[in-house]
DNA sequence: TTCAAATATTTTGAATTTCAAAATATATAT
DNA sequence: ATATATATTTTGAAATTCAAAATATTTGAA
């Protein structure tokens, strides 16, 4: 049987390929415009070290996830370069808890600025209300990744 | 002044690099539980092929916006692999003709359901017409990379 | 209390992917 | 003819990743 949305399906499926293949080099390229020396991958580990709720090597990791060995050479070079620093939980010692440095906050906040410029150019020629549908879209394609 | 958006913005924003983060990850493993042996990386290879004008070496590279030169090490192990097969164009003898087998195409079938698995769950709540909205929403973000 | 099992992290060794620059081959234009 | 441009491969090195072994600390049961 034919699907009546099957030429719209093929667009969305374009699109979402090309600015997956896309996003990364972009933003890679804006962030060395702004003078940040760290590579996008670098600047990942930065930011899932900035959401996370306690920033362990296991939490950080589940977040990226990669495996806590993978993490731990991320973090040795982020500490060479001065972007982290390693803390010892107080209440159970086995667990190192990350904490960014002033040096991480500047990158961050210039990354959250392509962010907010990225989302804007989204919203730019959205109606009242049609944000919905954006927004229930993408939390259907986000879902279908739970299964 | 503030944003009336702002919190749609932020979800839309959290949705993004949500989904971004994971696609490659459950991607791989349905191709795994498919039983295919190749990494995401080399099955991206075989798609700019299949979807590429002319499937020369320079203009697959540029499709994957990798160099020339990592190219050439992927398409080893894929020829080795009995992927991909090398032709010179008889036009111009400087140029290398990548040619996908048998192999590539079962691998690539199995790759394009779970695209349309993945786009179905975008689409299985959109009333008519809101389809729209989503694409002039996707093409908008795909067009802020090209500045 | 004490010691085995569980948990958190780091270390090690290897594979994959990538790049830039040099080398090679062919085509084009003066 | 031959210098220049174009297409690809080779080379050597760096970055990122993983699995498995090693180390350190905590927890729970005897």
């Amino acid at each position: 049987m034919k699907d009546k949305n099957a030429e719209a399906k093929k667009i969305v499926n374009e699109l979402l390929v090309d600015i997956f293949n896309r996003i990364l080099i972009i933003e890679a390229e804006y962030m060395k415009k702004q003078n940040v020396k760290l590579s996008m991958n670098e600047i990942h580990v930065l930011e899932a070290i900035e959401k996370v709720e306690e920033s362990s090597m296991s939490n950080i990791a589940n977040k990226l996830h990669i495996t806590v060995g993978s993490l731990t050479t991320a973090i040795n070079t982020l500490y060479q370069k001065k972007y982290v620093v390693r803390d010892r939980d107080s209440e159970d010692r086995r667990k190192v808890i990350i904490k960014l440095t002033d040096l991480s906050y500047e990158v961050l906040k210039k990354h959250d600025l392509f962010h907010e410029q990225m989302i804007d150019s989204i919203f730019k020629e959205l109606n009242v209300g049609e944000d919905k549908v954006l927004i229930e879209s993408l939390r259907n394609l986000s879902s279908f990744f739970n299964r």
